[in-house]
DNA sequence: GTCTATATGAGGATAGAC
DNA sequence: GTCTATCCTCATATAGAC
């Protein structure tokens, strides 16, 4: 057995507990040193410093940098599967994207949340500096950026009135590709170093606001036409 | 002679004229290659190869790869400036910023502004596996972003009716900021290859409309006050 | 000013002892 | 499973002839 598959069940040796341990401390640091750098600047000889284990050990338990890279956003994922569970309307979900840019509300923002976020502009295409087209990190991400997305439009269909959503079917889709624009966008700006000064839970309050109308708006329309 | 300065003014030499056009073909192969390959993946090989000039040339022309993009950044900051000129509200801003994504509208979106868009990109931290701090490139783009704001705030000012700048002096500001925002997310979704279905031009329309209630939200009020 | 050959350094990955 | 020494590739940058 190696590289990644695990004794399917049984009892663990002490060899077996040890290595698992081995390979969380690596994950562990891979975790820190991307938020740190980035994947690019996260190099195979520093997840081995961090993680207190040798290069070697580090290319024992992944077959490279990939699939490493792979296996620390299956982790992430799972995590933000826990963290987001319940239903949350456009207003919360912006809030909580937007306002936790500054770095104000920590014990929601999870290490795991952040490197989801960071690996969405890692995702970007080759022209803006992002992972290859064959990448299997950018791969993975996308199949899991893709059922977030599912989550959320679930989620958000059940904030909006009923006889809206009767009458305009693709609304929740919507408001969920405008409020993840507007928090994909406010997560650019709070990581350009421009406009410090930005008070993001103003900014979430308007983006809310703005979004709000909208359904009002098709809510009026939807009752018009009774 | 070296390196960025030009000759101030004068008759121009044959052999004048001839460095001029070695580095604007440097210039041009890096616009090019940037747009295709984004920053990190531009080497000064591929820029030598591109132009028909050997890498001694252009380091000639430009001390090295950061000061070749710093050059390319002011050309493109050029060519923003001569084609935003006249007034633009906030539908027009988002239309063009949002629409302009799917590549329907080539004849709005120059190359140059291709490459700021994705210059905002390679500026975002190093988490995120942007530019250096320190970077001369990154520095130099975060000016330009400055510069661009004002006038972006500057002609979304027009656009706003005098009673609610009035009352809210920093409307203008925060309409810039949202859609600001709202044009970088769509950036990122047009860049993910993830929801290719997407039609930008509903969701500009869409965009605009939340803005556009916002600012009449913001009329109303300012109105009762009267 | 233009060109070729080459120095330099970083990072991913492997070999093989233990 | 763990560790050390080493290889390979590739990209920036320079030296120096013309």
């Amino acid at each position: 057995m190696k590289q990644g598959t695990r004794r399917s069940g049984g009892t663990k040796g002490v060899r077996q507990a040890r290595s698992d341990r081995s390979r969380e401390q690596i994950l562990r640091a891979a975790l820190d040193l991307a938020l740190e750098h980035g994947y690019q600047g996260t190099t195979m000889a520093a997840v081995s410093t961090r993680s207190g284990l040798p290069v070697g050990s580090v290319y024992w338990h992944f077959k490279g940098k990939e699939q490493l890279f792979v296996a620390l956003l299956e982790h992430c994922y799972e995590v933000w599967l826990e963290i987001h569970s319940g239903p949350e309307g456009v207003r919360r979900k912006l809030s909580r994207g937007i306002t936790g840019l500054s770095g104000a509300d920590p014990e929601h923002h999870t290490k795991e949340e952040a490197l989801l976020k960071a690996a969405a502009v890692w995702a970007l295409s080759r022209r803006l500096g992002g992972l290859d087209e064959d990448s299997e990190v950018r791969a993975a991400y996308l199949r899991m950026r893709a059922e977030m997305f599912k989550v959320d439009v679930e989620r958000i269909t059940e904030s909006v009135p009923a006889d809206v959503t009767e009458r305009f079917p693709d609304m929740p889709t919507k408001l969920t590709v405008l409020s993840l624009a507007f928090t994909d966008g406010f997560y650019v700006h709070a990581n350009s170093e421009v406009h410090l000064d930005l008070d993001f839970g103003e900014y979430a309050d308007l983006a809310a606001r703005a979004l709000e109308g909208l359904v009002d708006d098709f809510a009026r329309r939807a009752a018009e036409e009774r």
